[in-house]
RNA sequence: GGGGUCGUGGGCCAGUCUGGUCUACGCUGCGCGGCUUGGGCCCGCGCGGACGUGGGUUCAAAUCCCACCGACCCCA
């Protein structure tokens, strides 16, 4: 293989992340940013496709658990959204309001759709036979963030997927939050990302809940992001909202509920930041809206043939099932290659005389940024052992850069130098609020994520910050 | 929440300090034609601007003042 080395485009991510995460968005045609509404962007094509995947992979792990499609307003009347205490009270400040005409009530723009749901899930529930209830829908959501928004990582509207469930137990909810587990961590290794798994602290759930879970993955400069959240309700919502059913034994209960919002746009800026590289984007090739390009090397004499060949070699592959792209425009191959480059097609042919008379076909994976030569008979063999190859290789460069920021802390010194240093902290703590804030004090914004729970971890002392006993080893990082 | 920097064809930018020379420089892009094509070719012709928005100062504003709207960066 041979490596390439033609002229960078973006600056060391790792280095200047900001800079380079908004050239990207920007040259690999992701987002347009000149709407000019503060926290809102256009969704380009490339994006979208690549997002459509993303959502894609989830819906097809909803389904398989027995998920069911819906769609619901995006308009919620302000008495629903203020049916639970802490609910409305976690949401109030960034609600966006439609004012209601004269005599009519003002209506929320969902932040996020329990109010919305749960009206319904009463009138629909009556019995255990209903149970378990298992709904979702994909749409947009929208919160009036005043910190300052970045495209894809804090929106004032962004995508994903919200399902709500209901269930005659408590023991069948929180089976289904291992089951929301499961679906994310099956489609995040699906697009090559590293995460961590906690249970958030109590002063951090969701609104309304009585657990939350959230997956976390580490961007370029050490920050962690939130890509997903799966809550146990346990019957917070059930009983303001009246969800009741009539049991096997004819007693009357309040239905078990939980919700799930892995968010579409989150995972779209971890992909694109994970994976990509000072040429561009570089995606999995699961989720790659593109996966493979054939790009002709023209010669005087030879064009047709050459166009030929490339069409056929894309025949072949299209009937792998492949997304391929047969770039017959009339740029010249080099600018070519940095444009797929740039939008990260995981895998490029090329086809010119020397293929041609010698019955070869070149290969170019853009994760290596690697070229080689094959023989033209072992053209499908070849894709789809890279397929994986490429995958398992962007996975364990992630995995590799996700445990090579952990660090283990036992006292509040060396959380202070972890923190100098960018690191994720591993320590053992108290669970005292007081104690999170001192943290952030501290170490200039650190915040307790919660506790660990895709590692089995052993509390081995006391807390790092006070001294006081620790009841459970949590994440610490700075986050998005 | 606090602070800073910035806004000029689609993109990047010169001009702004010191108002008049701006009928706004250059690169890139886009369109047409030619020539080419193994890593961003070259040549010719052409297209594209309410100088972010609103107000003010002035004989005169891209340039000075105020407000607003956006964007980016840093800190809590």
């Amino acid at each position: 293989m041979v490596l390439l080395q033609p002229e960078k485009a973006f600056p060391d991510k790792e280095k200047n992340f900001s800079e380079w995460y908004s050239l990207i968005l920007e040259r690999a045609e992701l987002v347009d940013i000149r709407y000019n509404v503060k926290g809102f962007v256009v969704y380009r094509p490339n994006l979208m496709r690549l997002i459509n995947l993303i959502r894609d992979e989830l819906e097809r792990g909803l389904t398989e658990t027995g998920h069911q499609p819906v769609l619901f307003p995006l308009v919620i009347p302000m008495s629903y959204l203020r049916k639970e205490e802490e609910h409305i009270t976690g949401f109030e400040a960034e609600v966006f309001k439609i004012r209601g005409e004269e005599g009519e009530e003002d209506l929320a723009l969902r932040p996020t759709s329990e109010t919305a749901f749960y009206p319904m899930y009463s009138l629909w529930i009556h019995s255990y036979r209903d149970l378990p209830l298992k709904l979702f829908q994909t749409v947009t959501v929208y919160r009036k963030e005043t910190k300052a928004t970045r495209p894809l990582i804090r929106g004032r509207e962004f995508l994903w997927i919200e399902a709500h469930d209901a269930f005659s137990s408590k023991d069948d909810a929180l089976k289904q939050v291992s089951e929301d587990i499961r679906i994310t961590k099956n489609a995040l290794e699906k697009f090559g990302l590293a995460f961590i798994v906690v249970e958030r602290e109590e002063w951090d759930k969701f609104p309304g809940a009585e657990k939350t879970f959230a997956f976390d993955c580490i961007m370029p400069e050490g920050k962690v992001l939130q890509i997903a959240t799966t809550h146990y309700l346990g019957t917070k919502f059930s009983i303001p909202f009246e969800i009741i059913f009539l049991d096997k034994d004819g007693s009357k209960k309040y239905v078990h509920q939980t919700c799930f919002g892995p968010g579409l746009s989150r995972m779209a800026a971890a992909v694109i930041s994970t994976h990509g590289d000072e040429y561009g984007l570089v995606l999995p090739f699961d989720v790659a809206p593109i996966q493979v390009v054939i790009v002709p090397i023209p010669k005087e004499g030879f064009e047709n043939r050459i166009v030929e060949k490339c069409f056929e070699v894309g025949e072949r592959l299209k009937r792998l099932n492949l997304r391929v792209k047969v770039d017959d425009s009339e740029d010249r191959p080099g600018s070519k290659f940095y444009k797929w480059e740039l939008y990260g097609v995981p895998v490029r042919v090329e086809v010119g005389v020397k293929e041609l008379e010698e019955n070869k076909l070149t290969l170019f994976r853009r994760d290596l940024r690697k070229r080689w030569t094959i023989e033209d008979s072992f053209l499908e063999q070849e894709i789809m052992y890279v397929k994986d190859d490429i995958l398992s290789f962007l996975r364990s460069r992630a995995y590799e850069r996700l445990e090579s920021a952990l660090v283990r802390v036992n006292c509040r010194e060396e959380g202070i130098e972890a923190s100098k240093n960018g690191k994720i902290i591993l320590m053992n703590f108290c669970g005292q609020k007081e104690c999170s804030e001192k943290i952030k004090e501290d170490t200039g914004g650190y915040e307790v994520r919660g506790r660990r729970v895709d590692v089995e971890e052993k509390v081995w002392g006391p807390c790092a910050w006070c001294g006081r006993t620790a009841e459970k080893v949590v994440v610490v990082a700075k986050s998005f």
